[in-house]
Order: C-alpha cells, then structure tokens, then sequence
DNA sequence: ATTATCTATAGATCTATAGATAATGC
DNA sequence: ATTATCTATAGATCTATAGATAATGC
C-alpha cells in the first residue's frame, strides 16, 4: 500500500508514488478550496470537488480517507499561509523606529487587508474548525501568536503610554482594534451594511480613540503620517 | 380549503379551523426553536421537529409549505420578540435623570444579557436571514431601531460631550460598544476564549475608553454607580 | 507488479406528497 | 362535510466502496 501522512490513522492523507498523484492531489485541494468559498462547506458535495478538479469521485477517496479529511486539508493550509504572513508581519526588526501609533494604524491596516483576501473561504474554514479540534488549536495558536507579537512591541514602547497602567491598557487597545476591525469585515461580508464610513475615516476615529485612550502626548497628527 | 397567513404564497402558514390546530402549531414551532438552538439550522431535519413535537411529517407539511417556510416562522417569532424588547428598552421616559455614562453601561450591560439568551439559537437564526430576504430586513429594521433610539437619548445629552464633534463621536462610540460586545460574545461562543477578564472588568475598562474619548468631564466613578 | 483512476452502485439521509384514517364542529 | 393527522413511499441527494481498467516505474 502506498505511503500515509498525518500521525492519526483517522486523518491520513496518501502520499502517492507516481507523479500524476501529487499532481490530482493539487487539483482536488484547489478544487476543494474555491468551491468551498463559493458555495460553502454544506453545499459542496464530494462529487462537485471531482468534477472541478477533472477527476472521479473514486479518486477523491483514493487520495483522502473522508470528505472530513479533505476539508481539514484544505483548512490546514490555509493555517500555514496563515501563519507564514503573520510570522513575517510581527518581526521586530521591520519595526526599528515606528511608534505606537504607527504599529497600531499598520496594524489595522493590515488586519483590513488580509481580512478582505477570500473571505467566504475564510468563513468556510471557521465552520469546519466548529468541528475539528486540531483545527481549533492551529488558529488559536496563530492568534496567540500574532496577539503576542503586537503586544511585545507595544509594551517595549511603553514609555510614550501616559495610561496608568500600561499593560492593561495594551490589552484592552488590542481588544478594541481587532474586535472593531472584525465586526466591519463581518457586516459588510453579511447583510447588515449600516457603516456608510470609508476605511480612512474608520481608521482615523479608531486611532484617535485609542490614542486619547492610551494617553499619547502629543496625540499624533493622523492626517500626515 | 382552510385559510392561510402571510401574504405571498410561497410563505403561507396555515390558520387552522378546529383547536388542535393552533396547538400542533404551537408544538411544532416550539419544537423546531429547541432543536435549531441545539443543533443547528443544517442538522435539524422535518423528522426531527415532528419527532420531538410528537407528531408526524405529514403533519408538519399540513402547517407549513415547506422546510423553509418553518424555519421563516420559527425566526419571524424571535424577531417579534427581539422588537418588543428592544422597543421598551430605549424609551425615552425610562431615562429622564440618566447621564451618557448611564445609558452606555446600561446599554452595555443590556446587550450583554440578551445576548445570552439562546445564542445557539440566535446564531441559528442569522444562518437563516443569510439566506432570506424578508427576515434581514426584519432584522435590519430592529437593528435601527435599536441604534437610532440609543443615537437619539444620546444627543439629547450632547451638553455632557466635550468632543468638538459630538455626533461623530457618538455614531462611534455606539459602533464600539456593540462592536466589542458582539466579538465577547461570539468568542464565548465559540472556540476563541482568549478573554479571561470578568464581565466588570470588561464594562468597567470599556466606559473609561468610552468617557475619555467623549471627554466627558469629570470622568463617573463607575465603581461606585 | 504496483499505483492511480474510473464506473457503477449500495446504503443512508432528507424533503415532500399521496392517500388512508381519525377527530371536529356546523 | 370538513379539517387534521398518520402511514408509507417516491424521488432526490450525498457519502463511501467494490471492482474493473489504465498508467507508471522498477
């Protein structure tokens, strides 16, 4: 029999010995991916994947041992790019020089970015990890680290906070950065379009709001960056 | 034939003649409301709902057109509700002597409790609406309701804001508060349990940001309300 | 000889309907 | 007589497998 990845024989994937597998293996998770952010995860049949991706039902299953299995493929690379892009955006030394301020604006301007990147496939990926524990923990540990990373160069640039206390205050400011940069994306993924603000506008309230809040003096001119 | 309800015909609900009928419809959308909260709009199926309504398939199919009719009904209900509530909530003779610091703890506070009612259920709903028309724009009509009434009581108190432009301020602050109660809700919901600050931390950091960013002066000790 | 693919289909759902049976109220 | 309920089942999916056929690489 041909070779297995994953520890769990419950989650394996085959690892095929002749080109053209890893070649139907692409296709199949590719495949996979687009529908699933087309149509969703309970709308996508196993023999939609194979038609999208030219190939049989029989061979889904020869490459996967379930539909569960595949999903969590798909998901867990999506973790891995994931994870690489928020890896690269925390590294301290991309940081030499830029205040509170500028870290939290960038902050949210990336968060609005990545957010807006397939957005239904992300949601997609969401409702699996509903179900899927190991998926569970490898976006809980990505949003550890991206949190930890953003909290380390704030709080090593504590001296600009006038707040009494700094690290509760880092802790709720990255609350409210990440919570109101969330519910935009949400609301204007769904039906519940009520913002009528652009994201220049948005932006700019939300980091005079932190910054009074944080007592950064003097507050940053946002307009000029 | 016997009547119907709703005024297009693919949404009709049948208004029985004989008394039974009203309660097996009473059943039945009791029954769908219990299983949805519990499982999910996707796991709950019409055999379900008449299993646990004690009564058959067909019957489900004499009172309402089809599947989605049901579930139509079942949220149209939440809706009735959620209005009702959220009507008597901002009126305004409940709020003559309050200050802003008052209604946004309260609102807070209020938010926070009915977003725990049911929030399986809730979620259930919103799955639904994203699929149905009629029932966003119900939604949508609460969500304004909501908004504008709270907008209003807090205009009506702008002499309390020292922001140099306090209509903006407060359009912002009212996406704060609903935006950083909504994510603390679904992250108890879910699987993204960062937060291990208690609900008083929570509201209590939550108003100082609030009041520092409407300079609102002096600040409420809001430990001692 | 082994691995990968395809075809065909079993078996499990689930929605919706047809037609028989039981209860209600004029 | 009309309305409400139940039983049984047709028809549409969808997942997963068995077994036949085709391609690969030692």
């Amino acid at each position: 029999m041909s070779g297995r990845d994953r520890t769990s024989d419950l989650r394996w994937v085959r690892s095929g010995q002749q080109s053209r597998s890893q070649k139907t293996q692409e296709k199949l998770l590719e495949a996979a991916a687009e529908l699933l952010g087309d149509k969703g995860v309970e709308a996508t049949s196993v023999a939609d994947v194979a038609t999208r991706a030219n190939c049989s039902v029989g061979s889904v299953y020869h490459h996967f041992r379930d539909k569960q299995t595949l999903l969590y493929a798909v998901f867990d690379r999506m973790c891995e790019e994931l994870r690489a892009t928020t890896e690269a955006a925390i590294a301290p030394e991309r940081w030499e020089g830029a205040s509170v301020a500028d870290i939290m604006r960038d902050y949210v301007t990336f968060a609005l970015e990545t957010g807006r990147d397939r957005p239904k496939f992300k949601r997609a990926g969401y409702a699996v990890a509903q179900n899927d524990v190991a998926l569970q923990e490898r976006l809980l540990e990505i949003y550890r680290v991206l949190h930890d990373g953003i909290n380390g160069l704030l709080r090593s640039r504590s001296n600009e906070i006038g707040h009494p206390d700094p690290e509760l205050a880092i802790e709720f400011v990255q609350q409210q950065l990440s919570s109101m940069v969330r519910t935009r994306l949400e609301d204007e993924a769904s039906f519940m379009k009520m913002s009528a603000r652009s994201d220049a506008e948005f932006v700019h309230e939300l980091l005079v709001s932190v910054c009074t809040y944080l007592q950064i003096d003097p507050l940053p001119d946002f307009d000029n960056p």
